[in-house]
DNA sequence: ATTTGACGATACCAATTGGTATCTTTATGC
DNA sequence: GCATAAAGATACCAATTGGTATCGTCAAAT
């Protein structure tokens, strides 16, 4: 019954969603043990301390972000059905999280602004990832002669991730979808006027 | 030399600073001691817990907050001059901050979700008040005949606020002012499109 | 000038923090 | 079936947390 592989990942998704809804810093190891039911021994069996924890779930929800969002993203075939996908990958942080506490990027980006710096890398990072995506999204669009050719690739993927973020933090907020409704569609529009005409 | 409405203020002010900066959670009691120079038994005179003085803190963050920006929108005498004025406080929480640590609004609204009942409604406040702002801005356009007047006054308040927010979000991640003013750039061309063409 | 009451400093408190040392238990290779 | 090493529980630690009781001190009213 003994299995540290899966004690480790329970410790670290368990971990991650106390994480992504307390905050970090506001998540003490007796809520980590609490929930997960297991001891500091054991915990700190797998982890070197708090900080590497954070990191290693922070890393979690980073895959699990960026995984759904591809996958979602590779069943659509065009660049307005792959928008959608990415829509509906936002959306769901409020309709059907599958994540609780809203976007990991979101969240950690605003509470490593300073104090934190390993996790504000990270952070980073995944603002760079998702700003690939986004980018590489549209630069297809344009080479499959659904994009304007002239559309800056750059500068609407951060239009659309600011909105996007945005969007959820106001959902969030109010406890409605209002906010991320009204984003996105928004950003629909935006993304009907950078589509060629057909 | 002796002046409690002063140290109160003073109290407030650095703590607010410290708060939005590090996060209501994660700023002490030692911290504020340290960044003041008082000392515990001063503040537990002038607020009954730190609850207390997170709240008083953030109400302070507001009030300058909002303000400044309608200090900025009244200087202005039409609706695009006015949206110019929104632009500019947003980027001006880069540029050169008025409050350390970007958006009260945005850094409360995040940390305060679930964990913090108070602040999440003094957020939620917040949220009112400036899509209010901007709201009634839009609203005061179309009666002025400098916005078609068919357009979703709550609609669009909301996509600014989004997007403004999410562009704070990505500059202070990055570390520049790339995020802020794609945002600006985005939502000047928003402005220009449900404006009356003249 | 003295009294008085508020102001702020000092000293303390229990509870909690992240972290460690040690002990027991469990699976596994022989 | 037994030794062994790893996994996890228990028990501890100093430091820090928010909070309080008490003490000195300053300024204003008498």
């Amino acid at each position: 019954m003994r299995d540290p592989q899966a004690t480790k990942n329970s410790i670290i998704v368990t971990s991650a969603k106390l994480f992504n809804t307390q905050g970090y810093k506001a998540t003490s190891l007796s809520d980590i043990t609490k929930e997960t039911g297991l001891t500091k021994g054991a915990i700190y069996r797998h982890f070197e301390n708090k900080e590497d924890l954070e990191k290693q779930a922070l890393q979690s929800l980073s895959n699990l972000m960026f995984t759904s969002l591809r996958e979602r993203i590779k069943e659509a075939y065009n660049f307005q059905d792959k928008m959608e996908a990415v829509f509906g990958f936002f959306e769901n942080y409020i309709k059907s999280p599958l994540i609780q506490g809203g976007c990991p990027l979101l969240n950690v980006a605003i509470e490593a602004d300073d104090a934190h710096p390993a996790l504000k890398e990270q952070a980073q990072q995944m603002l760079i990832s998702l700003r690939s995506s986004i980018s590489t999204l549209i630069q297809n669009g344009i080479i499959n002669k659904q994009v304007k050719e002239d559309t800056n690739v750059n500068f609407y993927a951060s239009v659309f991730i600011s909105t996007l973020e945005g969007g959820i933090m106001m959902s969030k907020l109010e406890g409605n979808g209002t906010g991320i409704r009204h984003a996105v569609t928004h950003l629909r529009q935006v993304t009907q006027f950078i589509s060629r005409k057909t």
